[in-house]
RNA sequence: GCGGUCGUGGCGGAACUGGUAGACGCGCAGCGUUGAGGUCGCUGUGGCCGAAAGGCCGUGGAAGUUCGAGUCUUCUCGACCGCACCA
């Protein structure tokens, strides 16, 4: 064994090909031991790592390893989520297959984790753009459509004229296509929509139950249901439009419906189509509003616009009193009925409206009955308090307004109280090649029919054409053309195929088992389900967090497994950032394109000013990223990951940085020193005993805990603390704990140094170190001496000292008679084994 | 607008239920090792005054509670994140 450096290129590879032949970290699920289940969020497979994946499997790493060392038997697998667009794009660019360049891509990312020696059980790994495991996702999806959860719908949707597909919100830029740059219509589609709706309470009931999920992610959820209680009631109108006499609305301010002073429905309301037959003004005032995209930065930018149609309603408590029926942009037909009252007094949205169209504005809340004729100005004001200027409910809280106002509307039978929820459906139908076929047929005369579960897996073709926009798979020339399943005539095939979101969905249930004919098994899933502890990024904290637990608890109400939630504990962790640099003219330049020269910062090349820019997230688009590779060819493996475990604490952002790595690599070198620095020695150093004790206490619960740079900076000091320590029993023993303690973050150096020490086995099977609470206690304690709450001295003194010794050793201390200067203290305060305050 | 997170040295960050602020790392400085540079080792490093002993100030700002506040309360300023015409 070498006495100099240690060498990460040889350690590395060693200890990863002893770890695969000996298979230490495939799952045994017939295992007696206690069963962990720990899950990174997999990647897709782009080509190469980044380092926020370093970033990320190493924290799951340490927890896998960490839970090993205890005696778990651990799930810890790795695959990809293999099916999406990027694929598709290299095709047309590139002209190679979609899953020739994803399976390129897989191989290549593969071996990278590889290097980083993650206790990975590669038996299980999984690619979700493979028929074994989308066939099983088509045989979910027919349960679910069988169990009535799957639904086919007309959707608007953001539709690219010249790529002739639908485009998501985030591919609509400045209302054109990202690709064609063509002006992006809104067309209706018929969709295929799954019923997340009707699991909104379950899924926001479930919240309370994740009391191992960041509360920030919850709060998240939480608000994208968006539950909201209310009244929905009826409006007659004065004049009936065809066959519709009434306009139905939702209001969770029932309390304010005496100041109604307009009716607004949302263009794709049956009334306003109905108008738009006869109404020319109507008909154009519609088609404005369904013109431009969906996206989010449109809408905002519209300004509120009603027409005014010729339809007055009545308003539900006086006959007499009509208030007149707007067509407003701003309703979404989606929500609630598609159709509002305004009260533009408590309401800042219809307080524009009103404003521009001339409504009267009503005051009908108040803080108290005396303001009940101050004026509204400026802007609606949204409070609660009294009703005001509302007949009955003149002088009830808010609260009890809404209540009667309710109770009146069920009694009465115009209105009832109801729940609204802002979730909508999930729309699954994408048109695109590369993903899940939806596994249906389209028959003339039988309708929507399931391919039989015997026919499954439906398999993309591979003969495909990307020459032409649009999507290749409705343009195949067979592929499409089968007969019905059920009445044998010819039918076609459906050609969307299904959002990404659904193969993410249950990915981590096909981990934990794979049978060749079945989803998965249940007994065996449920041996490791729920994921003890689930890791990822905080951008998936709503779309993929809350499809997955949608997924589950559909697969709980069919009867498929018995867990609701399929996370138990959820961790978000924060990004990788790094400087970003731009030179005179505004490019950016990347970190070794820069050189420093003191504060100033320098374009090697050209030797011209750079200009430092903020830290930000690594980007290609800044160029601001660290390829983990050639940092892993110069540091070892170990170095990085140790990198990745330090500094920042891993919710938040950590900042790559020269200066970390080379520390991080200072300490390998450090222990690695150490471990060759472990000679036979005689006598026990009890200090340093204590000191291991309570590393180990410390690290075990910051790991726990997942603050691994606060177990990083524990693992700081004991290394500290034996290097300074002299040769005795003690030592070596805090040698060996201390390899030990490092091996969850740092592998491949500790089972070099195990190996070094002599230690039997590896270190990957080794047990967690364990410690005597009796050492983690000092006798000598140091007592702070504070003078008017102000530190004045400290001393060592025996643990359990009484209060009236504690307080005459303090006042004993020279710099507290100093402090006194001979008056004696008018009052002691003392914290036992902590502090003496002496009040003068 | 609604909801949330966070403000501590030059930097990343520690500080359990109110009890020695700045652990640990980076950076910086000095010394040593080395032929030089780097590596490596040792020492120092919140600010101000002081040769030192020591003193004063100090956790975005202001006030309050307390023997004692980074931690609790109120107000205020700032940064970041999520949602957003949701009736």
């Amino acid at each position: 064994m070498s006495n100099g450096r240690f060498d990460p290129g040889a350690a590395d590879r060693r200890w990863q090909a002893r770890w695969a032949e000996e298979r230490c970290f495939s799952a045994d699920s017939d295992s007696t031991k206690p069963k962990t289940y720990v899950l990174e969020m997999f990647p897709y497979p782009s080509g190469r790592i980044h380092m926020g994946h370093v970033r990320n499997y190493t924290m799951g790493d340490v927890i896998a390893r960490y839970r090993r060392m205890q005696g778990h038997e651990v799930l810890h697998p790795m695959g990809w989520d293999a099916f999406g667009m990027p694929a598709e794009n290299a095709a047309m660019e590139r002209k190679v297959h979609p899953g020739e360049w994803t399976r390129a891509n897989i191989r290549a990312m593969r071996e990278q984790l590889q290097r980083l020696g993650f206790a990975l059980d590669w038996d299980r790994e999984l690619a979700t753009c493979e028929p074994d495991y989308y066939g099983h996702e088509q045989a979910l999806f027919l349960d679910l459509f069988e169990a009535g959860l799957v639904y086919r719908k007309e959707s608007e949707v953001n539709w690219d004229p010249v790529d002739m597909t639908v485009l998501a919100n985030e591919q609509v830029i400045d209302g054109r296509g990202w690709r064609s740059g063509a002006m992006v219509e809104r067309r209706k589609l018929s969709q295929w929509f799954l019923k997340i709706t009707d699991f909104a309470d379950d899924l926001l009931d479930g919240l309370r139950t994740l009391d191992q999920w960041p509360e920030k992610v919850r709060l998240m959820q939480e608000n994208w249901i968006g539950k909201s209680r209310g009244l929905q009631f009826r409006f007659r109108l004065a004049e009936a439009v065809g066959s519709i006499d009434e306009v139905e609305v939702f209001t969770t301010r029932p309390d304010t419906i005496f100041g109604a002073s307009f009716v607004a429905i949302a263009a794709g309301h049956p009334i306003a189509q109905a108008l738009a037959k006869k109404d020319r003004e109507a008909a154009e005032f519609i088609a404005g509003c369904q013109r431009g995209g969906t996206s989010l930065a449109e809408i905002e930018a519209q300004e509120k616009q009603g027409y005014r149609t010729s339809i007055e309603a009545v308003h539900p408590l006086d006959p007499e009193w009509r208030v007149p029926v707007y067509i407003a942009n701003f309703v979404l037909m989606d929500y609630g009925t598609g159709a509002l009252f305004g009260s533009p007094g408590h309401d800042q949205r219809d307080f524009e409206f009103a404003t521009k169209y001339g409504l009267p504005i009503r005051r009908v809340v108040a803080a108290t009955v005396e303001e009940a004729s101050l004026p509204i100005v400026g802007e609606a004001d949204a409070i609660t308090g009294v009703s005001v200027n509302s007949g009955f409910l003149d002088g009830l809280t808010t609260e009890q307004a809404i209540a009667e106002v309710i109770r009146r509307a069920e009694e009465a039978g115009w209105g009832k109280g109801t729940v609204q929820y802002r979730l909508r459906d999930w729309g699954v139908s994408r048109q695109r090649y590369w993903g899940t076929p939806i596994p249906i047929i389209h028959c003339a005369s039988c309708g929507a029919v399931p391919v039989p579960h015997d026919q499954l897996p439906v398999v993309l073709p591979d003969d495909i054409e990307f020459d032409k926009p649009g999507n290749p798979l409705d343009r195949h020339p067979t592929w499409k053309h089968v007969d019905c399943p059920s009445c044998g005539t010819s039918a076609k095939r459906e050609t969307d195929t299904l959002d990404t979101f659904v193969d993410s969905s249950w990915y981590f249930i096909r981990f934990a088992s794979q049978p060749a004919d079945k989803p998965f098994d249940r007994t065996e899933a449920e041996k490791w389900m729920p994921v003890a502890q689930y890791i990822g990024g905080v951008e998936h904290a709503i779309l993929h967090l809350l499809y997955a637990r949608f997924w589950t608890r559909a697969l709980q109400r069919l009867g498929r497994i018995s867990f609701a939630e399929p996370f138990k504990g959820l961790f978000t962790q924060g990004m990788v950032t790094h400087e970003t640099y731009r030179a005179g003219d505004g490019s950016w330049l990347s970190p070794d394109e820069v050189r420093r020269d003191g504060d100033d910062w320098f374009h090697i090349e050209s030797g011209h000013p750079v200009i430092p820019g903020r830290v930000e997230k690594m980007s290609k688009s800044k160029r601001n990223t660290v390829d983990p590779e050639p940092i892993l060819a110069k540091y070892g493996a170990d170095a990085v990951r140790w990198f990745m475990l330090s500094d920042s604490p891993p919710e938040r952002d950590l900042e790559w940085s020269e200066g970390g790595i080379e520390g991080a690599s200072r300490f390998v070198q450090r222990v690695w020193r150490l471990a060759n620095d472990s000679k036979p020695a005689e006598g026990e150093d009890e200090a340093l005993k204590r000191k291991v004790h309570r590393t180990v206490a410390a690290v075990g619960e910051a790991i726990e805990a997942l603050q691994f740079n606060k177990a990083v900076a524990q693992l700081y000091e004991l290394t500290t603390a034996i290097e300074k320590a002299k040769a005795s029993r003690s030592r070596n023993e805090a040698i060996r704990v201390l390899i030990l303690l490092v091996a969850p973050g740092a592998p491949h150096l500790a089972e070099e140094c195990w190996a070094a020490i002599d230690g039997s086995g590896m270190v990957a099977d080794a047990p967690w170190p364990s410690f005597e609470p009796a050492l983690l206690i000092d006798e000598q304690v140091t007592l702070a001496v504070q003078v008017n709450g102000k530190l004045r001295d400290t001393l060592s003194a025996p643990r359990g000292l009484d209060r009236a010794a504690a307080e005459a050793l303090a006042l004993a201390s020279d710099k507290v008679q100093r402090q006194l200067g001979g008056a004696s203290p008018r009052k002691v305060i003392v914290v036992p084994d902590r502090l003496v305050n002496i009040v003068a």
